[in-house]
RNA sequence: GGAGGGAUGGCCGAGCGGUUGAUGGCACCUGUCUUGAAAACAGGCAUGCGCGCAAGCGUAUCGGGGGUUCGAAUCCUCCUCCCUCCGCCA
């Protein structure tokens, strides 16, 4: 949610931010109308709701005094009435602001690059040699298939496609990845390790942005309510809604290891190879709650801090700014951090770290004191994959594979999995 | 699933249907005292929204919605969440 204060004060950046971004200007105005409307009654509804106070006192005081009140309370009668009128129009004006409110997507930071969609992204570093194979590089499915860890079949068997059944060491590396992303991040970048609950209720999901507008992305329950979550994200950053935070405890930095699903609707043909795009997959997310005037450094160090598992894992990747036309509906800026498949000679997207500054802290309710005595006001939310596990697997897959179809194990992994060095 | 109890400000906790945005305590802030601190004492201390250059004014908010009433934190009702007991169960 944009802060209604600078829609009203500086409508020409908005439309630009928005018009940047590829969204609806018009939002824009709708809302300026709508707000205006609103205005106007809120001033007309709270004279009358003056008066009403007023005389409601007086009669107060008369009873008290045990004199006859008859002409006030007539008078509070006609008042009243009008005055409920009048609150039902407002509630609707209301109701029609927060919808568009909610529906308007962030809008980019300045230092943005404008552009149109991911081939105007930045490429802003890269690391690692892309390795030559002295044979032709298998995907990652193939190799998974042939050393029996990855089995497509039997996960459509029990659940259909886009699922996968991990086998044998194909599941113990999955594990491994796991817990070693998360002992990289907790020992190593001083994030605190959560694990919440990865079905939520719509007030959570209305908080940081995937509803209203993508509730057909996710995956609900509709005899009790809750959604399953698509990212960590969401029930971590939810862990302060409606709070308001000392500034002393900032910033928070979170880690969070879960399964995540998503519906993956109108992606049909895209990636069915394999395991990129899957209706579940484990992602090891990082979330931080900063103060505003710092989101921006958090944001660095939060990119650098999900590199570091590619690092370790010595994967040659790239970090790729997102133009404003291909940032996500909540995002004022975003790195993504792509990851090079050998078999389609490609750099694919592994994390994606966001700064939403106070879009899903307004929505939430997250604030924080600069200091005792000063007025509670929205700080800024962070997040990024470190890593997406599942991704990280296949490219592990392609990246290590020796020319018999086996894999060598990445040295930071051997503790995780029994010391072996190959599968 | 069944039966009962509860939800009030950052926290604890009081609150006859009418000067209650809400007593009191803790925490916090400012000052006095002190070399400094503690203690003691005095004062201050909720948030959103609208209007206003501002001081400020108005309005709303006692889990959420609806209702009764001239008037609701207080009465009724539905919902949500929490707690206790029973049942079932990883």
């Amino acid at each position: 949610m944009l802060d209604p204060k600078l829609i009203r004060n500086n409508p020409d950046a908005v439309r630009k931010g928005l018009k940047n971004r590829k969204a609806d200007a018009s939002l824009v105005d709708r809302f300026l109308a709508i707000d205006e409307e609103w205005r106007e009654l809120t001033l007309e509804i709270e004279e009358m709701k003056a008066r009403r106070n007023k005389v409601s006192d007086q009669i107060g005081i008369l009873k008290r005094k045990k004199e006859k009140a008859d002409n006030q309370i007539e008078e509070m009668k006609e008042l009243s009435s009008r005055v409920k009128e009048l609150d039902e129009e407002y509630a609707k004006l209301e109701e029609k602001l927060k919808d568009l409110s909610l529906e308007m997507p962030n809008i980019p930071h300045v230092s943005v690059p404008v552009g149109f969609d991911s081939r105007d992204n930045i490429e802003v570093r890269s690391f690692g040699e892309k390795k030559k194979f002295g044979f032709k590089a298998r995907s990652h499915d193939e190799i998974g298939k042939k050393l029996g860890i990855l089995d497509f079949e039997a996960a459509a068997k029990i659940s259909g496609s886009r699922f996968v059944v991990y086998r044998g060491l194909g599941a113990a590396l999955e594990r491994a990845l796991i817990s070693f992303m998360l002992d990289q991040h907790t020992k190593e970048n001083g994030y605190a390790e959560v694990l919440p609950p990865v079905l939520v209720n719509p007030k959570s999901m209305l908080g940081t942005g995937q509803l209203p507008k993508f509730e057909e992305e996710m995956f609900h329950l509709k005899d009790d309510g809750f959604y399953l979550i698509p990212t960590a994200e969401v029930p971590v950053t939810n862990l302060h809604r409606e709070e308001v935070l000392k500034v002393d405890r900032l910033p928070i930095k979170y880690v969070c290891y879960s399964p995540c699903f998503r519906r993956e609707a109108g992606s049909y043909g895209k990636d069915v190879k394999g395991i990129i795009r899957q209706h579940q997959f484990n992602k090891v997310e990082l979330v931080k709650f900063a103060e505003p005037g710092r989101s921006y450094d958090e944001l660095e160090k939060l990119t650098k801090d999900a590199e570091s598992i590619l690092q370790k894992l010595e994967l040659p990747y790239r970090v790729v700014e997102l133009c404003s036309g291909d940032l996500g509906f909540s995002s004022a800026k975003t790195y993504d951090l792509e990851v090079w498949f050998p078999s389609e000679n490609q750099y694919r997207e592994i994390s994606s770290c966001s700064n939403f500054e106070s879009f899903q802290a307004r929505r939430a309710g997250i604030k924080y004191k600069a200091d005792p005595k000063a007025k509670p006001d929205f700080l800024h939310t962070l997040n990024g994959s470190g890593l997406a596990v599942g991704r990280t697997f296949a490219a592990i897959l392609e990246n290590y594979q020796l020319k018999n179809g086996s894999i060598k194990v990445p040295r930071v992994l051997r503790p995780y999995l029994g010391g072996i060095e190959q599968i």
